[in-house]
DNA sequence: CTATGGCACGGATT
DNA sequence: AATCCGTGCCATAG
């Protein structure tokens, strides 16, 4: 009676703590993943059925409340409401993608545009509009355009016109923003309407774009100063902006300087992991946020396999038992790995409210050091919690969770704004000095890097982009 | 001579 | 322990 058995006891802690961090590094996605494969190959686990909230009717992970419906009518939390909210399990299948996407000749996205778009929106859509939404994004160009009129579409899918422009007006707010657009100057419009949420805006700009493209796109600045009566430095002004923030091809990168080397931001797609909304949509609502879970029920270990194992015989014991032993440490570590998130993002959506919700400049510079201590929780779990994980805010765009820590985004958001702002070009040793004055001490050198990073050209380049010939 | 980009180093972060 | 980021110094371009 040696105790070969007794290696099935593991140390729990240690398994427990490794296959939490493990849990806790991964995506929704990846997360889905590993739940059904341990589910799959584990019959001590089970998962119960669905539960909706009685209200709302939205999915629950756990039965009975819904932490929005349960919520006071008139809170004015600072504090963000924060749960868990399984996703509506919404992918497309891969017909509805028909010849006109040829699979991914090159592929470093997560996922082709349509399913990228979709997974988005999928929450803000009645479950009848879904296949209308997928409609649309498979008859995009690869320019992110509608290929086909409204008019057909509504034809073809015998939904009424209002019905089609309203889904459409949803797929233009996701992701590569403008996207599902029937023309180029619809695109630039949606962008523009969503830029003037968070930043400024030149006034002009809305009604070069709607009228004047042809004109623009020729640089003929001055024809348009005068159709327009504004002096022309605010046509060049309105066009530069045009060129450096809206792109009329939405799933392309860029427009405009054809000849620069702009490293594009991560174009990765990616889903996101977390939701973050107001409330109702108000924005003088408390912030919600979603912590996305992948399954729609609850995972536990399934009582009739426990009953089994204690009936069962003395050899298949102990096989049995192991079985039920890794069930239940998954269960926990999911549970914690559920309570770490949840700490984690009551936290930091507390501090960067003003990020969310009034856009980068607002950030405050967080370390995940310091999370870490006022969650008492070692620095490599938040670490690793922050990877790899995607956050849509409000305004429907997706950040990386990690970019909530990035130390200096609001003093490049601020510089980005200075130099938008005043048109003369200010070199860089200028801007250290404008930026000093404004409160952020930066060396000059980092300011060039900055710059780099934001892809704005150095001053003497920069100075005559409106240049009419 | 001034303004920038490159390389590399040290400290902070992960 | 590995990596990232801000900076200083130096070479180069205008």
């Amino acid at each position: 009676m040696f105790q070969v058995q007794h290696q099935s006891i593991r140390p729990l802690t240690t398994a427990h703590l490794a296959q939490t961090m493990t849990l806790l590094s991964l995506t929704a996605d990846e997360l889905k993943q590993e739940i059904d494969s341990e589910l799959s190959s584990n019959p001590a686990l089970e998962m119960v059925e669905e539960r909706r909230c009685p209200t709302c009717h939205r999915l629950l992970t756990e039965p009975g409340k819904c932490p929005i419906c349960s919520l006071p009518t008139n809170i004015e939390s600072e504090e963000p409401v924060v749960f868990l909210s399984p996703r509506e399990e919404f992918i497309p299948q891969k017909d509805y993608i028909d010849t006109e996407i040829d699979d991914e000749p090159f592929a470093p996205a997560t996922e082709d545009l349509p399913t990228y778009v979709l997974r988005q929106i999928a929450p803000d859509l009645k479950p009848e509009q879904r296949g209308l939404a997928a409609f649309l994004l498979t008859h995009l160009d690869e320019d992110g355009l509608l290929t086909t009129s409204l008019m057909d579409v509504a034809r073809y899918t015998h939904f009424m016109i209002s019905e089609v422009e309203k889904v459409q007006k949803i797929i233009q707010l996701a992701d590569p923003i403008g996207v599902g657009s029937c023309t180029t100057t619809d695109a630039l419009l949606v962008q523009l309407q969503v830029l003037a949420e968070t930043g400024e805006v030149p006034e002009i700009a809305e009604i070069l774009v709607r009228e004047g493209m042809g004109e623009l796109s020729h640089h003929q600045y001055s024809d348009l100063a005068h159709k327009y009566n504004v002096p022309l430095r605010k046509i060049n002004e309105a066009a530069k902006f045009i060129a450096e923030n809206l792109n009329p091809f939405p799933a392309r990168s860029h427009w405009g300087d054809t000849r620069q080397p702009v490293v594009e931001q991560t174009q990765v797609y990616h889903q996101p992991d977390i939701l973050i909304s107001y409330l109702n949509d108000d924005p003088n609502r408390p912030l919600v946020v979603e912590i996305i879970m992948p399954i729609s029920g609850t995972l536990q270990v399934n009582p009739l396999f426990k009953q089994a194992v204690r009936q069962a015989s003395d050899d298949t014991k102990p096989d049995l038992k192991q079985d039920l032993e890794k069930a239940s440490l998954f269960v926990k570590c999911l549970q914690q790995r559920n309570h770490t998130m949840e700490r984690l993002l009551i936290r930091v959506v507390g501090m960067q409210r003003d990020y969310i919700i009034k856009g980068e400049k607002f950030i405050k510079p967080v370390t995940r050091a310091q999370i870490s201590r006022e969650l008492e929780v070692h620095e490599s779990t938040i670490s690793r919690a922050v990877a790899n994980k995607a956050v849509q805010l409000p305004n429907k765009r997706i950040v990386p969770l990690s970019s909530f820590f990035d130390r200096s985004l609001n003093v490049r958001s601020e510089l980005k704004e200075i130099i938008e702002k005043e048109s003369k070009p200010y070199s860089d040793s200028d801007l250290v000095e404008i930026l000093g004055q404004r409160g952020y001490e930066v060396a000059r050198r980092t300011v060039a890097k900055y710059r780099a990073i934001e892809g704005i050209l150095p001053a003497h380049l920069r100075k005559v982009t409106t240049k009419a010939t």
